[in-house]
DNA sequence: CCAACGATGGTCT
DNA sequence: GACCATCGTTGGC
């Protein structure tokens, strides 16, 4: 299991970092292939970018606790909470390569296709059968964990997906060539000077 | 293949 | 009352 400070990195890197790691939960294993980063300053598609309500609030809780909301009235989304406490960030599991329990996994998604599993953020939440109750707990404690691994992916990165405000921010990271990556959308390599950049305008912002 | 659309309910203004 | 970090289905090619 990975130690508390894996988490208390910048969010765009623990985002990156995150890829190729096994969330686990019981005996279902998904190794992480897809992850979007939100960021507290300067980006308005950020739940907590309006500040502290009821949904947001363990987006300004200690990194490594697990961020859960309904969307669309139908699907959760699971996050992991990163950045300093008092600050809203968090990282969007958006996609998983199913790795252990997938006939638990096709039970619960009503599908017997490996790539229909876990490609999207609503569906890997519904073949985890992660809820609302699985919203603000500690990953050191579980039941749901991140373990290590010592794969060093090859990362693309690209706008993020399904946002109405914030959509031209480079904040979206997938493992280069893996099926069950969520979506297609045109790609570049990480770029660590875009994304600095984009840092610096945002306490620019934050510092007005 | 892929664009359009409806389901569905919590959250915030 | 409007919005939504989605998904499965439908109907076109």
């Amino acid at each position: 299991m990975l130690s508390a400070r894996f988490f208390q990195r910048s969010t765009t890197e623990l985002a990156r970092e995150l890829l190729g790691k096994y969330l686990v939960y019981g005996r279902l294993w998904g190794k992480i292939v897809e992850t979007e980063a939100y960021l507290y300053h300067g980006d308005p598609g950020c739940h907590a970018h309006r500040g502290l309500t009821p949904r947001n609030a363990p987006m300004f809780g200690p990194a490594g606790r697990t961020y859960v909301y309904l969307i669309y009235g139908m699907y959760y989304c699971l996050n992991i909470v990163s950045g300093k406490v008092g600050e809203g960030e968090a990282v969007l599991i958006r996609a998983l390569e199913p790795v252990k329990g997938l006939e638990i996994m096709q039970k619960n998604r009503r599908t017997l296709k490996i790539e229909n599993l876990c490609s999207g953020p609503g569906k890997l939440t519904q073949a985890f059968g992660l809820t609302k109750k699985h919203n603000n707990l500690s990953l050191q404690k579980g039941p749901l964990h991140i373990y290590d691994n010592q794969e060093k992916p090859v990362i693309l990165t690209s706008t993020r997906i399904g946002l109405n405000v914030g959509k031209e921010l480079p904040l979206r990271f997938f493992i280069q060539g893996n099926r069950f990556v969520s979506n297609y959308r045109p790609a570049t390599e990480y770029r660590p000077r875009q994304i600095n950049a984009f840092a610096k305008q945002a306490i620019k912002l934050k510092n007005h």
